[in-house]
DNA sequence: GACCAGATTGTCT
DNA sequence: GACAATCTGGTCA
């Protein structure tokens, strides 16, 4: 089971598009009762405080996304559908409501207990999926504004001497599942293109 | 593989 | 009362 370093604060410190890109490659880890997980984040969405009509946070705090109004390096996880969750790492200062939706792991341990979390036999199913991620890891709402540099939720690098995903490797598309009007042609979705792991091409 | 209905509930208007 | 940053299982091909 490999324990690196976790992404430290000022990773957190970069414009949320850098950080969409530059989370791709690091592993997120949970560690629960039940035991352990953690996949290589492959897709990741932006989710801006300007001129984006589909963050949660484009008509002002709320009690739902409040989390998105605190400090960058943390969680902000979601009910969505009545059913399922959603991850989102939390940028930008302190006020300043923007965050990264991940949306597929490529899975490294506990395939195990993601597939018996999940009711999942391909590894390819277990994590390719914002709500499918969350019930393998099992991410829920208790998670809500958790410190991703420390304790058992958290993003780490994926080696001692991490290579960022070259420019060449990372794909950019607009954004899943937002309907007309909530900037559905905005730019925002990125992914490892070689990937087996992303939620769709 | 593509397309579609249904699930299910917290949250906000 | 409408809707939601989704998923699953069904049909038809």
């Amino acid at each position: 089971v490999p324990d690196f370093a976790p992404l430290p604060q000022g990773f957190y410190a970069s414009p949320t598009e850098d950080i969409a890109r530059n989370l791709l490659g690091g592993v997120l880890r949970h560690e629960t009762d039940e035991g352990f997980c953690a996949g290589v984040i492959v897709e990741t969405e932006a989710y801006l405080s300007a001129g984006d009509p589909g963050c949660h946070a484009a008509r002002g705090e709320t009690a739902r996304n409040a989390a998105m109004f605190g400090p960058p390096g943390t969680a902000y996880v979601y009910l969505i559908y009545g059913m399922y969750h959603c991850f989102n790492v939390v940028t930008a200062p302190e006020g300043v409501a923007e965050a990264v939706l991940i949306r597929a792991l490529e899975p490294l341990n506990g395939l195990e207990l993601m597939a018996a979390r999940r009711g999942a036999e391909q590894a390819r199913e277990l994590c390719s999926g914002p709500a499918k991620l969350c019930r393998a890891l099992g991410i829920t709402r208790e998670q809500n504004l958790a410190d991703l540099t420390r304790g058992p939720l958290r993003i780490c690098r994926s080696s001692p001497e991490p290579q960022p995903i070259p420019p060449s490797r990372i794909v950019t598309t607009p954004r899943i599942g937002l309907g007309e009007g909530k900037g559905e042609d905005l730019l925002l979705r990125y992914y490892v293109a070689d990937s087996e792991f992303v939620s769709r091409r």
